[in-house]
DNA sequence: TTTTTTTGCGTATTTTATACACATATATTT
DNA sequence: AAATATATGTGTATAAAATACGCAAAAAAA
């Protein structure tokens, strides 16, 4: 029970009008932060977004964006407020996937993170003014990380993995026209595992979430290969009579 | 970034001698509590734990076991304490499975709270002192819950569904031993759809994880079923090489 | 005894997953 | 220009799994 007795409930004072200004309450309350696992595709890998910290703790290393909430925002409006300041990403659908609380879990007093993932197209954060300080990493490049951020990419990565298996995340990750080799690479790379080429084609084809387009990428391959794009229409059909993905 | 820049970290002042003591922050700080979705199984349905609110707001309202974080304490162990605290129920094995943070939801201050759901069986709360004030309910009796525990708890039951077709949740809900009708009821009442008797029966036979034995229950059935118990070790192999059970 | 209900155990059929063969288009090489 | 290499499109035969359903045994109730 969420159980304040009557006579135990805190003050809050508001004293901003001085330099000291402080914001009181009758018990502790830790800080509550919001970060963003983002991540993109480039055709070969996967990638996340991190930016490098600026100031201390952990000046010099490498984190996801986030940030602390404020009072009038809740922790996904957090986390979007947080991306496009510090990457400039916008109107990105963030997903919540785990309250990280470890006691001490930052140096400077007690913090709690709320950890949202998201799905971007690569081109989406290029070239962006805001995000100098922002820079992609393959999974195996990404260095050991400010906070307990390692642990979180852990647990962000099965869950991407989780849900790849229930919605055809390519939609948000592939450019709007792709190659069946590219959604198959996709596939390959979050999961880990390699598929037969003509059995993947086949299950996809079946799945009809898939609609061929005219336009013929001129590639390195050797057979101009057919361009798909996802059909949302038949996906949300499908998503209707709940199915699921089998891999 | 969690950047707080150096020239605004707060001051952290804990004038706990006098009577109004208080925990004063340069920026304000949420409250964070953890909440317990306890579900159970009588064979029939499945009941969630609930206890009425002894106090405002929502006093006399029913809620979630649950309450507010202290500093020294994970999510997790502040769930598991509360839950002990306010029902009894020791040694639960809860798990995190969403922050809420809407930022009306708690009348009194900005609050947020980081729900957590655990499976136990009914003889397990039976007749606990201090647990007067909870009581198990059917889905269909549960009333309207304080706060917004009525979206907590249809997001607990999603995640319920979740994982029961990944874990034999009947591990935990089910009595030591137990018909196989008992469990496939346990999986119709969790998912809502309706099982082939014979086929439900040849699928959990042949994934190998019950072991049957010899004690025949006299039950109000007519023929004396086969009385089967969990075989955690098949189950512990099973689980190493990645399986899921499709319904 | 007969009937009713729940249980145990099977099998035929359909559906799906998997392995693998072969032809085609195009850049590169000869 | 012909041969080669490589990625592509489209199949099919086989194995595995899901599904539908038949039938008899055990025990309480009629």
């Amino acid at each position: 029970m969420e159980n304040y007795s009557l006579e135990k409930v805190q003050q809050i004072t508001d004293n901003s009008q001085g330099s000291n200004s402080q914001y009181c309450y009758k018990y502790p309350h830790p800080a509550v932060t919001s970060d963003c696992i983002i991540f993109g595709y480039d055709g070969i890998n996967i990638k996340v977004l991190l930016i490098q910290r600026g100031i201390e703790p952990y000046k010099g290393s490498w984190a996801f964006p986030g940030g602390f909430m404020n009072m009038n925002e809740t922790a996904e409006q957090c986390a979007r407020r947080e991306l496009e300041e510090e990457t400039g990403l916008k109107n990105v659908a963030v997903e919540q996937f785990y309250a990280f609380t470890d006691v001490n879990r930052d140096p400077r007093e007690r913090v709690i993170t709320i950890a949202h993932y998201a799905l971007v197209r690569l081109s989406e954060v290029k070239g962006n003014d805001d995000a100098d300080a922002a820079q992609w990493f393959t999974l195996d490049e990404v260095p050991s990380l400010a906070f307990d951020h390692d642990l979180i990419l852990r647990k962000a990565m099965n869950k991407l993995k989780e849900r790849i298996c229930f919605e055809p995340v390519g939609f948000e990750l592939l450019p709007e026209t792709f190659k069946m080799s590219e959604l198959q690479n996709l596939y390959e790379a979050i999961l880990g595992i390699k598929f037969d080429r003509r059995n993947f084609y086949n299950k996809m084809n079946k799945l009809g979430i898939l609609t061929e387009v005219e336009e013929r990428a001129k590639d390195a391959s050797r057979r101009t290969p057919i361009m798909y794009r996802f059909n949302a229409e038949k996906y949300a059909e499908l998503k209707s009579k709940g199915f699921r993905l089998e891999f």
